[in-house]
DNA sequence: AGGGGGATCAACT
DNA sequence: GTTGATCCCCCTA
C-alpha cells in the first residue's frame, strides 16, 4: 500500500496500453467488470491525476434504476450516445457522479465508477479538497477517493466534464492497469439505490481499503 | 409553477 | 440506523 508503482502520469500522455473505444463497446456488466484494476487518468489544470479503479457500478437500458430506463432526457442523452464518452451528473445538491457510456450507439448504458486508489497527483487531489466548501476527511490518503461523490472531488470532475469523449487526446483518459486476480475480484448489489436494488451489478476488488464499502448483500467472487 | 426525490457524505444517536 | 446540507432534474398540472 502506498508504493509507488511507476510514473503513470508521464506514461499517459501517449502510451499505447490505452483502452480504446472498442473496450466500451460492449455489455455494460462486462465493461463493468473489466474496468476493475485500469488505471483513471485526469489531466487537470491543476496537475494529473491516476487512480486505479477499485470498484464500479453498471446502469442498464432496461434497469429501473438507470437514469435513461424511461428514455432520454437532456440530462442522460449522452447514455444513448456512443460508447467511451463520459457522464458526470450532479447529484444531492452537491456531488457529482462520473460514468463512462457503453453499448453500440443507440443503446443506453454505463458504468458508474465508484471507487479508486490514488496512484499519482495525491498533491493535486489535496489541491482539489482545499477548493470543496464542504469538511471532507482527508487524513486516509488511501481513501480519498473512496466513493463517487468524492472520486469526483478528487478527480476535479463536474458537469463541464459531462459528454467528454475518454480517449486519446482528451484529459480523461483511461490506461490498462495492472491485472487484478480473479479471486480477488466479487460482485454484489448496488449502493444507495432503491430501484431495482437486488440486481448484482457492482463490482469491486475484495477487501481493497479504497472501495466505498462493503455493502448489505454477500459477495460472490464472479470468474 | 410547484414539489418530491436523488447512483452522497459525514456526523450523530 | 438516522439526519442535515444543498440544488438540479423531471413529472405533474
Amino acid at each position: 500500500m502506498g508504493r509507488n508503482i511507476g510514473h503513470y502520469g508521464t506514461m499517459a500522455a501517449n502510451h499505447p496500453r490505452l483502452l480504446k473505444p472498442s473496450f466500451f463497446a460492449r455489455p455494460t456488466l462486462t465493461v463493468a467488470r473489466e474496468l476493475l484494476g485500469q488505471l483513471l487518468v485526469h489531466e487537470s489544470k491543476r496537475g494529473i491525476i491516476v487512480g486505479k479503479i477499485v470498484e464500479t457500478e453498471g446502469y442498464l437500458a432496461d434497469d429501473p434504476a438507470c437514469h435513461a430506463f424511461k428514455g432520454p432526457t437532456p440530462r442522460c442523452a449522452v447514455m444513448f450516445g456512443p460508447p467511451g464518452y463520459s457522464y458526470v451528473y450532479f447529484t444531492y445538491g452537491m456531488y457529482h457522479c462520473f460514468n463512462v457510456i457503453t453499448e453500440q450507439k443507440g443503446v443506453a448504458g454505463a458504468v458508474l465508477v465508484r471507487a479508486v486508489e490514488p496512484v499519482e497527483g495525491v498533491k493535486t487531489i489535496m489541491k482539489n479538497f482545499k477548493a470543496w466548501p464542504k469538511n471532507m476527511n482527508t487524513s486516509d490518503p488511501q481513501r480519498l477517493a473512496s466513493g463517487p461523490g468524492k472520486l469526483c472531488v478528487a478527480y476535479g470532475f463536474d458537469r463541464s466534464h459531462n459528454a467528454l469523449p475518454v480517449s486519446k487526446g482528451s484529459p480523461i483518459r483511461i490506461l490498462e492497469g495492472p491485472t487484478v486476480p480473479p479471486r480477488d475480484r466479487v460482485i454484489a448489489t448496488r449502493i444507495g439505490i432503491t430501484q431495482n436494488a437486488n440486481a448484482p451489478y457492482r463490482f469491486y476488488i475484495k477487501a481493497h481499503p479504497s472501495v466505498s464499502k462493503t455493502g448489505p448483500a454477500p459477495a460472490r467472487q464472479f470468474p
